[in-house]
DNA sequence: CTGTTTGCAAAAAATTTGCATGTTC
DNA sequence: GAACATGCAAATTTTTTGCAAACAG
């Protein structure tokens, strides 16, 4: 299990913008930041996480921007349970645990996922990422119960 | 790349609710053929199915009836884009290649499937499902021109 | 009978849109 | 300066809830 955390300067993330073709704006960076410093966020988590700083980012801004994110390939968007998305930085394609009991997810890359993969490329797919639904090891133990 | 065609019968729908714990109800059995003969089918789409039936059944019991379903393991909620989840009568787990730009989903039971998710459960995940985001063929060669 | 399940309509939650204004390149 | 991005509030879409009536076991 790794655990990637990927750019951290404000001109890693402006370059960042940059290179996916995204126009840059002083939101997009509050998005961006959002999405490095959080884990597996929401929207609305990005959103209560600008909202302190001045000016503050409107709710639709952070929807269109994490779209836009999402169609330059810039974020990946992690689909939840009962109509909720969660979104991360695209890295490579990866294996997310995510749990469906307490929604937690859990980053995950070993050696059988390039294996795993290429059964899919090699059939015409183009893979962009990978969720497995668990329960994890603390929701079992209390499912037991 | 499996196409699994489950339960049959009305008698059929009925021992898997009983044999889930699930008490039966006109409406539930509804909620269990609609998933079986649809494919992949959102909450809506399941409503629509039974919509023409006497007596129809309220959106509220489909929605009620389906995180009963998969509650009790007799269903699994598939997250889609954009605050959508898709349903599956559950089988073993296996793997949904899932297309982000169509929201056509592929089943897909290869021998990569066990060595994959035994890496999982050897750490005390317990794998319900597993969903690989993906371009699929003919939407990769659309993306293309 | 007794506890569950349902329908209905209203509420909540999540996301999108229209449009005038402000900003990037 | 032209094209694009933003804010705001209103509109949509998806899902949940409250409660009285109906039903399963």
């Amino acid at each position: 299990m790794s655990r990637r955390r990927p750019p951290s300067s404000t001109e890693d993330l402006l370059s960042l913008l940059k290179s996916h073709g995204v126009k840059v704006t002083h939101q997009r960076l509050l998005v961006a930041e959002a999405l490095m410093k959080l884990d597996h966020p929401t929207a609305s988590e990005i959103y209560e996480f600008i909202a302190s700083r001045a000016p503050a980012v409107g709710v639709a801004t952070v929807y269109r921007t994490l779209r836009l994110f999402t169609k330059t390939g810039l974020t990946r968007e992690i689909s939840s349970m009962r109509g909720l998305s969660r979104y991360e930085l695209y890295q490579r394609p990866h294996i997310n645990l995510h749990c469906i009991a307490c929604g937690h997810i859990t980053d995950f890359d070993d050696s059988h996922t390039k294996g795993l993969f290429s059964v899919f490329t090699r059939r015409g797919f183009r893979v962009l990422g990978c969720d497995v639904a668990v329960l994890c090891p603390s929701c079992t133990a209390r499912s037991r119960r």
